[in-house]
RNA sequence: GGGCCGAUAGCUCAAUUGGCAGAGCAGCUGACUCUUAAUCAGCGGGUUGGGAGUUCGAUCCUCCCUCGGCCCA
């Protein structure tokens, strides 16, 4: 009983087999202005006196062994569904061309000159979910929602007809789908609202829908059914539609510098370009084992040696960890490479997007993030990493390198202090953990940290002033870790070298660092131009400007354990 | 991986020193042709996340498990 489905419940749903044997067979474009459903008022309507006892009976006569697992709200709509079916609507619709968006619909009621008495002759056709529902006896009013807003339906039994009425509001619930033709008019609250002339099924909904108030609240719903947040919480809806327009802003600005977006491969044969664990996946035909990428960057380099001097990739990376608020195990980076160009460039790029994302976002370069007001205005502080370590710690340059200053300091945080990892320099630990703690939180508005020291900073190029540095920096804001940039190593022997101590890394167990990649090597022996690349944690960019506090708010399927 | 918190009707939430599990919304029946969380009257709906234990009796106490949230790693 290993089934897809998961549940015999589920079963059911899958395998009902849909009603085709009383389809509608006129077009329901053919009424649209009396009646609807496609049917005259003379049409056959089946009467139907639903009470409880005999919804149950019925569905005990049709022998579903499966019956007993529906809740009683689903027998009912599979049963308003059926009655559609009998009288010759398709319960699931038909296409309905020509209907408008409802943004539309609403700016030209607001084009009309306020000195026109009534615009009766205005006509709307328009087509979504009933999210409300307003039952009187001969009427009803329905709120319908598409995806660029909500507009106020009025459906009146003298202009639609006895029995297409009663059917229609018998049959009609909260969730399903319908077009609507109607004339507009004001009700006598003001409300904009299209009386019906004509209203056709679209879809049914055979599941209800999270209470009307309160909508969809249990975080872990709300994640596994995206669907239902998004129709009942338009503050996620209106997450992931700003999420949308910052990716193709993001797009737009990489485009209009001269940056070509590029796709280079999720699935490598070694992981490589960052220090992460990686999923292993297997190619069938190859027999070989692959891996997810936990990086673009040395394939976007092989790009630059090739010639194409500015590139940027937008795309997944995968990284077997855990998940926090701040980590998914698959999230977005964009990479992008600037040949000819040094980090202080890729610093003024990145205050200028940021700069530009506020703007469009927000309207203004400030923003509030959770108690704070974030100014992404440039240009950022700059502080150099060992600047701010000795700050922070009140030891001098010299002192930041003893190691029974750094412990005494590592041991009074009361944390785990990190263990000695072979082929690491184990001062440059203490530091990183030292910086980590105390530092990073302390990194509210956008700050570049630069001066990276050589050990944690792999594929970055050494200083010319102090070769024990990298010309690398790291953007902070609201405490976390935004991006990272850095001017690329591109002498072939000196990187050789830094894989081959990678490896002995890996040998002794850190399975965080990657295998050394030696067709990238050859990559560079071939020539890399003087160049300057850095990602930017797109989905952590996105938390700052939406306000959101944990980035499974921004993913619109986060990683969940299976159920 | 560790600590704390949580899971009760389709949804949002109550409840009990351990003693017949409740409300609002949604649903069903009835009334209502300008409502907008419509209103009014009535009705149905529960393996209290799963399993074991203690007990005359467990939604409640104990243990294990699953899933989720926060913090730590």
């Amino acid at each position: 009983m290993d089934r897809i489905s998961g549940s015999p419940r589920k079963e059911y749903l899958f395998t009902t087999p849909p009603s085709t044997s009383l389809q509608a067979s006129s077009s329901h474009r053919s009424s649209r202005k009396k009646g609807f459903f496609g049917l005259t008022k003379s049409g056959n309507w089946p009467r139907n006196p639903t009470d409880q006892e005999r919804i149950v009976s019925q569905e005990e006569q049709q022998g579903d062994p499966l019956t007993g697992e529906l809740t009683e709200q689903e027998r009912v709509r599979r049963q308003k569904r059926d009655r559609l079916s009998e009288a010759g609507i398709d319960p699931y619709g038909t296409p309905f061309p020509g209907r408008e968006p409802i943004v539309r619909l609403v700016e030209r009621i607001a084009a009309i000159p306020s000195d026109m008495p009534e615009p009766s002759a205005l006509e709307g056709r328009i087509a979504g979910r009933v999210v409300l529902l307003r039952r009187f006896g001969k009427a009803f009013f329905a709120t319908l929602q598409d995806s660029t807003g909500r507009f106020q339906v009025y459906a009146r039994k003298d202009h639609l007809g006895n029995d297409p009425y009663a059917l229609l509001s018998e049959t009609l619930d909260i969730g399903d789908h319908i077009g609507v033709d109607g004339t507009f008019f004001r009700t006598k609250t003001g409300e904009p609202t299209l009386d019906a002339s004509s209203i056709t099924f679209l879809g049914k909904s055979v599941h209800p829908l999270p209470e009307k108030w309160h909508g969809l609240t249990d975080i872990e719903q709300r994640y596994r059914q995206r669907y239902i947040d998004l129709i009942v919480n338009p503050e996620a809806r209106d997450v992931f539609v700003r999420r949308a327009r910052i990716l193709g802003s993001i797009r737009h600005f990489m485009e209009d510098r001269g940056f070509m977006e590029v796709e280079t491969p999720m699935m490598h044969p070694s992981p490589g370009g960052a220090l992460a664990r990686p999923f292993v996946t297997h190619h069938n035909a190859l027999d070989v084992d692959l891996f997810l990428r936990i990086a673009p960057e040395l394939y976007l380099k092989r790009l630059v040696v090739g010639g194409f001097d500015k590139v940027f990739e937008i795309n997944r990376n995968f990284r077997n960890e855990g998940f926090s608020p701040r980590h998914n195990p698959e999230f977005t980076m964009m990479e992008f490479y600037m040949a000819y160009h040094a980090p202080e460039d890729l610093m003024a790029l990145t205050e200028s997007l940021f700069e530009r994302l506020a703007r469009e976002v927000h309207g203004e370069t400030s923003f509030p993030y959770g108690e704070h007001v974030l100014s992404f205005a440039g240009p950022y502080r700059r502080i150099s990493y060992f600047d701010a370590l000795s700050a922070a710690t009140g030891l001098d340059r010299s002192a930041l390198f003893e190691e029974d200053r750094l412990m005494a300091l590592v041991r009074k945080t009361g944390l785990e202090i990190p263990p000695r990892r072979a082929g690491k320099p184990y001062i440059a630990d203490l530091q990183n953990f030292l910086f980590e703690e105390e530092i990073e939180k302390t990194l509210i508005q956008p700050t570049f940290v630069t001066g990276y020291p050589r050990s944690i900073s792999p594929l970055a190029r050494s200083s010319r002033e102090d070769p024990e540095i990298t010309d690398r920096f790291e953007l902070f804001v609201a405490g976390v870790e935004i991006a990272n940039g850095f001017m690329e190593l591109n002498d072939p022997d000196e990187q050789l070298r830094r894989f081959l101590s990678q490896l002995e890394s890996r040998n002794s167990g850190d399975l965080e660092a990657p295998p050394p990649d030696l067709d990238y090597i050859r990559a560079l022996e071939i020539g890399l131009p003087t160049t300057a690349g850095e990602g930017i944690g797109i989905d952590r960019l996105v938390m700052l400007l939406t306000n959101q506090h944990s980035i499974r708010d921004v993913l619109l399927f986060p990683q969940m354990r299976p159920q």
